[in-house]
DNA sequence: ATCCGGTCGTGACATCCGTCACGATCGTTA
DNA sequence: TAACGATCGTGACGGATGTCACGACCGGAT
């Protein structure tokens, strides 16, 4: 363990953590609280919450969960980089969904960590993405160029996404004000590029290529 | 904090910790190792492995995810009463779905706590369930009640489950070897009993309430 | 012995859904 | 300007889907 840091007289990381799940982010508090040079300054569960409890901490890296109230982590990271541009991030998530990784990357995160990757790993991803290099999880970096972009326009990812709640047509029209035969349409070129053999297949690919 | 353990000359509580995300794993371990009144004798991220590493490690209280390769939480818990009836079983999981509490309860747990609870909390139900007490999230206890048994028989739930992954009422026929009649009549009546609009509708309706 | 619910099946029906062809508008790009 | 793709719409078609009525078989409960 350790290696990089060499624990001098510099100063400790001041670590923020944001995850929604409160016995997740308390547990990953008293693992990272236990490195001499890592200080958790803030602990927060709701996206809206990370710039303000960052700026107000002084945060050095903020490990942000994606799925939050509020707004996701994307987002929040994207909000940070702005409002605390000396401020690094690590997005941490639960499952490899590869998309994900191309939009936080576009959101200036500097890190990507799966939540199987081993607990040992996790304090040597914070130095690095604090000595301001990249760490990303290699096996998703190769899953992420190999989907690619999504292939889905703007109306059809809207329309795919609203029939993920399971209505019918004639719902999902009245929600995005929208005839029904275009919806069908919207629904009919997802389905193709998707390879989906009907809407809620469509959404469920969709969805894990990190498209909605 | 503590109150309960007094903390004497009484040995420590030898705990397993089961969770498929090595992170998670980890960092509640870590939250744990602090409590002078625990040792973190075994970790697994497999529910098959919980049995085995439970046994030889001799441990008093089990920590499961629900969510995990091989079997899930609540069946391994199920194996461990059997298996080491001495060891009592803390059920945790990611969300709310009241239809595992029952699940658990019936396979033998003795605490069910939701991971947005906060994570002082999780020693102190170490000890109570170490104590032969319960230990059950009240909000997901009032929800369980309201929600009730699942109203699906084996076979809607089984073809409920199969239309989860997008196919056809012929792709369902072909996989449960019914014909297709029989799996319209059976769909048709998950629709009606869970009130949903379409067999996605039921479905997600159905695991919301964790009736698959 | 009888009733009851779950399971499996058939047949028919109205509706919904997915696909296609086609056209109009608009902003961007070549 | 011309070409292009995204968006929105209409109309029509075949097939998939959801509903209903009905019957048969079986095991458990009354």
């Amino acid at each position: 363990m350790s290696g990089t840091g060499s624990a001098a007289g510099r100063p400790p990381i001041r670590l923020l953590i944001a995850d929604d799940q409160a016995l997740v982010r308390g547990a990953l508090s008293a693992l990272l609280g236990l490195e001499p040079d890592i200080d958790v300054v803030a602990e927060v569960g709701r996206g809206d919450e990370v710039q303000h409890a960052a700026t107000s901490a002084r945060a050095d890296v903020a490990l942000l969960d994606i799925e939050m109230p509020g707004i996701d982590g994307i987002a929040a990271a994207a909000n940070l980089r702005t409002a605390l541009p000396g401020c690094r991030v690590i997005i941490v998530t639960t499952f490899g969904r590869p998309g994900y990784l191309r939009r936080a990357m576009q959101a200036g995160a500097s890190g990507f960590i799966v939540k199987d990757t081993p607990a040992a790993q996790l304090a040597d991803a914070v130095r690095r993405v604090h000595q301001g290099l990249r760490v990303v999880d290699p096996t998703l970096a190769a899953e992420s160029l190999a989907h690619g972009d999504s292939p889905l326009t703007e109306r059809e990812t809207d329309v795919l996404e609203a029939a993920r709640t399971g209505g019918s047509i004639a719902d999902i029209a009245r929600i995005l004000h929208l005839s029904e035969g275009t919806v069908r349409n919207h629904l009919s070129n997802a389905i193709g590029k998707t390879a989906g053999r009907n809407r809620a297949d469509a959404a469920r690919i969709a969805e894990n290529n990190g498209w909605l």
